[in-house]
DNA sequence: TATAGATATTCAACGATGTTAAGTATACCA
DNA sequence: TGGTATACTTAACATCGTTGAATATCTATA
């Protein structure tokens, strides 16, 4: 993804810049990688199947709709139908909510729990192997920096997203 | 964060784990944002249309169908569709081989130039409203880390990657 | 020179995702 | 009680990705 070959707008070349390029191959090569690990028979979920389920894992508990969308960065017309098929693999239960019947409240099974875990391992096996070779000290500084990066992303999410979700 | 003084291998592992979760995190952030940016009236352009044009754009000159669909990780039907789309917007011209009348052959015109151009000054601004705030030396020992990461994921990628596109 | 097979791409059918707009059910408030 | 806000689902549609079949073209061989 070099752009030498490009007209440059401002000859200004930040270390952000760099930064940010990084970011982007990283990304598309981490979702790659992990989209492989997904299509697994074992799992057979999509991405944003994923995503959901994490966040429902992470939240012990009941979770509405609405912030659960809001957590994974979805519509709620959208999550509804990821939340169908999430019901029809019998990884997540859906309720109303006892005092607010407008509310739905999903949860995750045991079986998706399960499910979770196992991907968890998977996927730690597969980081190992891309950073394994990483020293102690570097691995924590490098946690503490994306801690710092995604804290930045987090707030120019938060500040373009007025009114984006439906 | 604690520092630890020798090499532990579960303070080394659960440290990992963190980085991993950190990195699927910001993946999905980095992509929802730029999905957002791409979105804008501007541009109007889906993630894959702005990979495949951006490859088109970083290989001045004409593309076989079959090396744009390797370069940005797509079966060659999928590619089909993209570059439909992408001719109707006129980001790009689609030609046939002189010699070899079975290749299509694909090109990029000035308005997809111009369009990647402004794409790119936008990310920028985007990124470093997110980023703006980290110290330059921070910055450049994030830097250093993320190329290191970007190496370990791109040779597990390789290695798990045989055969797999149409 | 036929023609069989390889190669390059498109087409067709399908599922998952995402969008917007409208519909349904429920809660709250005056 | 009635109007309005809230929470979610549904419907219609576009994009993207997959697989497998269809089409067109090239190449090698008998």
């Amino acid at each position: 993804m070099a752009e030498s070959e490009l007209p440059n707008l401002t000859t200004e070349h930040s270390t952000l810049d760099a930064i940010e390029q990084m970011i982007l191959r990283i990304s598309w090569l981490a979702q790659r990688q992990f989209v492989q690990l997904l299509d697994d028979d074992r799992f057979n979920l999509t991405l944003t199947q994923f995503y959901t389920l994490l966040h429902l894992a992470q939240t012990n508990g009941e979770c509405k709709m609405s912030d659960l969308a809001e957590a994974t960065q979805q519509s709620a017309a959208a999550l509804t139908g990821v939340v169908d098929r999430l019901l029809d693999k019998q990884l997540v239960e859906r309720t109303r909510h006892e005092r607010d019947r407008r509310q739905v409240m999903v949860q995750i099974t045991s079986r998706g729990i399960a499910m979770i875990a196992a991907i968890k391992q998977a996927r730690r096996e597969q980081i190992h192997a891309a950073l394994g070779h990483l020293p102690a000290a570097d691995a924590e500084r490098l946690l503490e920096l994306l801690e710092g990066v995604l804290a930045g992303m987090a707030r120019v999410l938060e500040r373009s997203e007025t009114g984006r979700l439906a």
